[in-house]
Parts: structure tokens; C-alpha cells; sequence
DNA sequence: TGGGAAGTTTAGAATCATTATAAACTTCTT
DNA sequence: AAGAAGTTTATAATGATTCTAAACTTCCCA
């Protein structure tokens, strides 16, 4: 349902970039895209990048998640203050974050029915809501 | 309506707290409670004690914002990944950040109405539901 | 098809918000 | 008044992120 797909995907959104579709952008890609949804951050994919014997810099990784953003292949979610997370899935939904590990867990779009919001303010327009449900793990 | 209430409040609370009514704390309290609600920074708090001629030390500012938070008094909102605000509203309630500026404004929370919510994963409990609202100004 | 322009990667340095350290100072308690 | 406990502070350290500028690749077309 969703086999090489994603890479087509990359390809083609690359190219409406402007960007070359570069050894390690297409690695990097392929890490991200490949499977499932992920929220990541970017020394972790520059950690799972050298796992995977993909040679590349953290310069590069860094300068790859916010290109791919500005592509709109990922967006990023700040939630945290220490490190900044990036969101393969793009389409429209929201986020627990778990306090303690660190973690982000996908809400589907329709399982949160925001049914009142107030206008934005004058002079101004609504770039994205974001909504995260911060929780913690029950000690006992 | 407002008068000199919050600071009998803040005395309370540090007493509550077992924090010690230092000239810093008091007069960094000041700042903070004394007009209004407001989301401030830790550095913009710190230069608005110097321009006041409070003698606070920036380690101090911090230290005090996170003692303030745990008390209760505060609330530490992260938006932005350069830097957290603290919010001297602490009830219920959401936010507009402005991208471009890096303002936050508030929403009451009776403006925004969540109507569903997905339960909390199994083991985890929901510390907070936080509605952000990016807006970008106008160009034109 | 060769060569240069433009774009990309990278090691390493720089930035900058925040936190840690540990010594000097205050406050509290008796 | 005196010691214990808590607090402040200058300063150094941390750590994520960004910058720099040189080396490397990819594109494009003469
Ligand atoms: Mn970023
Ligand atoms: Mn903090
Ligand atoms: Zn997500
Ligand atoms: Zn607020």
C-alpha cells in the first residue's frame, strides 16, 4: 500500500524544490520515508544515519530536515526546548507528548474536534494549530 | 479589582513553597505580577529588572522563573526553540504565537472549545492540553 | 564532452540559551 | 549572637544549532 511510493515522492518534491537530489538526501530520505511515520530528531537521525553506514555530517542533517521542511516533506514540532523534532507525517493531527521519555505520539485529525476557535487577530493569518496533550507516566 | 493582591499571593506561596522571601524573588515578583499578565522571557525579565535598578543576577532570573513555575505562579510555555516564555497567567487557557515577532497573546479558554479528546495512552495521565495557534502578519 | 557555474557537503569554529559550580552572602532559628 | 540552611552570583560549562569557508558534486551548455 505504500511500497516505493514515498521515494517518488522525494524525487519529484526535490525537483519542484530546487534541490539535486544528492547521494545524502536521498539517504537521508530513505531513512525517514521509508518506514512509517516517524518524529525524529536530528542527531538522532544522524546516529541512525551512521548505524545504517550512511556517512554524512550533522551539518548536512541539519541543513537536510529544515530543506525538507521548507519542501513540505516534514514539519517541525517544538515542544520540548532542548531539541527541536521533525514530523514525516504532515497531513493534519496532533500530538501526546510524553513529559518523561520524550516522545511524540500522532492523534489522528478526527479524534480531536477543536469546534470553536476564535479568529486570528486582525492583520494576521493562521500559519497552522497545533495541539499537544502533555502527559506523564503513572508512577505505581 | 487587582490591586495589591497578588502580592499578599506571592507571599503566600513562597511561604507555601518553603522559598524565602529574598529581595530578589520580591522584587522580580514585582515585575512579573504586578501589571497584568504577561509572557516574558528569562533575558528580557532580567534587563527589565536592570532597567528598574534591581541588581539581579541572570543565573538568579532563571533560577527564580523555574522556583515561581513549581510553585505554581508561573507557567513555562515553549513555542518558539530559541527560547521558553514564562506565562504569569496560570489558568486555564491557550495561546496565539505570533511567528514573526515571537509574541504570544492569549485565549481565554472558554474561546476555544475541544470538544473530544482521544483518552490518555494506558499508564500515562494528561498534565496539560496546550492549543497553540501560529499566526504569520499579514503582508500586504 | 569538457569545463565552469552553481549548488552541496563538511570539519570545525562560533553562537547562545540555559545550567552547573562553588564561594560569598542572607535569612532563619534558637 | 552563632551556626545551619538556603540563596545569590560570577564564571565556567553544556549542548543544540548555526555559521564559515574550503573541498567536492552536479548541472548545463558551448
Ligand atoms: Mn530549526
Ligand atoms: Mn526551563
Ligand atoms: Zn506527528
Ligand atoms: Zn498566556
Amino acid at each position: 500500500m505504500e511500497t516505493s511510493r514515498p521515494f517518488a515522492r522525494v524525487l519529484e518534491q526535490l525537483r519542484k524544490a530546487d534541490l539535486r537530489p544528492t547521494r545524502q538526501r536521498l539517504a537521508l530520505a530513505k531513512l525517514l520515508f521509508e518506514n512509517g511515520y516517524r518524529h525524529i530528531t536530528a542527531e538522532a537521525l544522524h546516529e541512525e544515519a551512521a548505524a545504517a553506514d550512511v556517512r554524512v555530517s550533522l551539518a548536512t542533517v541539519y541543513n537536510t530536515l529544515h530543506q525538507f521542511t521548507e519542501a513540505g516533506l516534514l514539519r517541525e514540532i517544538v515542544v520540548d526546548g532542548t531539541r527541536s523534532y521533525f514530523d514525516t507525517n504532515t497531513s493534519d493531527h496532533h500530538h501526546f507528548f510524553h513529559e518523561v521519555s520524550g516522545r511524540l505520539e500522532d492523534i489522528a485529525a478526527e479524534q480531536i474536534v477543536v469546534s470553536e476557535l476564535p479568529p486570528a487577530p486582525s492583520g494576521t493569518t493562521v500559519a497552522r494549530v497545533d495541539v499537544i496533550i502533555r502527559v506523564t507516566e503513572d508512577t505505581q
